[in-house]
This record gives structure tokens, sequence and C-alpha cells, in this order.
DNA sequence: ATTAGTATTCGACATATTTCGAAATATAGA
DNA sequence: TCTATATTTCGAAATATGTCGAATACTAAT
């Protein structure tokens, strides 16, 4: 794409990245902080290994292995490997860059939280 | 995917459209509701026909077409004729729907905005 | 060193996506 | 009705993606 600043680039890579159902769930895991009810710790990022992230979804362990890959490349997921096990998370930064692209000054407005720049 | 609800389902689809970058495009032409530095009409969602869409984007009517239909059937778009033309929206409905998805309790209550339920 | 547990790479296949041009459809106006 | 403008549908081709099983790599413990 010619009008497609690097920026942008990687948002869509991160989309494209949660458009699959089996990478949309495994962000959604690693996403949830804290279980309805409880509050979250400030200083723990919610953590799973690849294992554990493939409990419960019907998947081959390569499979599983692809799509996690594909979720660290596009900026999603961190990975690093801690003993015989590789732990995935999300930096918090992420959450709010995404969240950002969506803001809607309008609607936000509207709730009477703040004024627009 | 038998684990996946169909509220999840939707928002896959939604990401999966806002994963190619001519759509992606097409939607940041939508949902950026003001210039910078101006304000927004509370009454007013940003309409484009599907012509003004494609100015600049170096794709084909036809391309144009297939990309608005799949914006439109994830539910991410709006589309209805005005004489020879139709126009596109989002709802902003939808803008705070995917921006809650992305919204993280942790970084947020350090910004001292409120607590968690 | 061997083994067991955990995760990745590779090669292959089926399916999905992107893209175009040509033809068709819809609408407003002469 | 005929024409010009705007958009969509259709069919085809090239490319990308999702998936698996087999083989490989990494780590910890025996």
């Amino acid at each position: 794409m010619s009008n497609t600043n690097p920026d942008d680039k990687q948002l869509a890579e991160m989309f494209k990245a949660l458009g699959n159902p089996h990478r949309l769930l495994i962000f959604q895991r690693l996403s949830n902080c804290c279980l309805p009810g409880t509050r979250c710790d400030l200083e723990q990022t919610m953590r799973f290994s690849v294992g554990q992230l493939g409990k419960g979804m019907e998947i081959a362990p390569s499979t599983l292995s692809h799509h996690l890959k594909e979720l660290h490349r596009s900026g999603l997921i961190e990975m690093s490997r801690q003993g015989k096990r590789v732990d995935c998370w999300i930096d918090p930064a992420v959450l709010n860059r995404l969240a950002g692209f969506f803001y809607n000054p309008i609607e936000n407005r509207l709730r009477g939280d703040r004024d627009v720049g």
C-alpha cells in the first residue's frame, strides 16, 4: 500500500492477527487480568505458558505455535522461555494503544467526561 | 470453533475486516469525525459515498465495493443508497464496543480515573 | 548421556482472500 | 427513452492462510 504509513501497517497486522477465532481466544485469555469480582495486581501481568493457553482449544500443538508466532509478530503479545516452558503475556501499552484507536470523542463527551482539545 | 460464542465470532469478523490495509484506511476515514483542532458536531456522523472513500486509493471500483461489503457484513459500517450514490458511516456504538474490548483496568487505575467493580 | 516434557520448524494440502476486468444494475437528468 | 454517473455482481487468477503430522530443538531431571 503506497498510502499506508508504518504505524497503520502494524495496526492492520494486529487486527489481522485478532481476526482468527483461535488467536482472538488466546488474546482474550491473556488480557483478562483478573477474574470477575476480583482486583488486579498492579505489579502483575497475566502470564500463561504455551501449553496452558492451548488447554481446551482443539488444535494441534504445531498450530498453536503458529498462532502464537503470528500474535507475537504482529506485536500483540510478548513471549519468553522460562525453563521448559515459554510464557506469554500482553504489554498493557498495547491494550491502551488499541483502545485509543477506537476512542470516540463524540460519544464520550455525551457522558460528560471531558472536552475535545 | 466449538468454544467460541456468537459475540466473539462477530468480534473476530470485525478484526478480520480491519486486518486488511485498504479496509483499515476506509474505516479510519469514516471514524475521523472531525479535523484536527476542530469540534465534532454531536448530531452528525461522518458520512462518505463509496466514490469518495475510494479517492486516493489505487484499487478498482469492484475491489472497493468488495471491501465495503466486507466491512458491512462484519458489522463495522452502515450503508444506504442516497440517489446515485451509496453513503457509508460508522455507528458510534461500534467504536465504543471495540474500545471497550481493549479497555485495561490496570493502566487506567494508574491514571486515577476510577476503581474496579 | 538418556529420558521425558514442552514447544517449534518443516512440508504438504485444502481452503480463503485479494484483486481485476467485463458485464450488469440503479439512479437522475436531458 | 436514452445517456451519463455510480456502484455491484460475476468469474478467474494469483497469493495467503489454517491446519496437520513428522521431525527437530530446548530444558530439567535422572
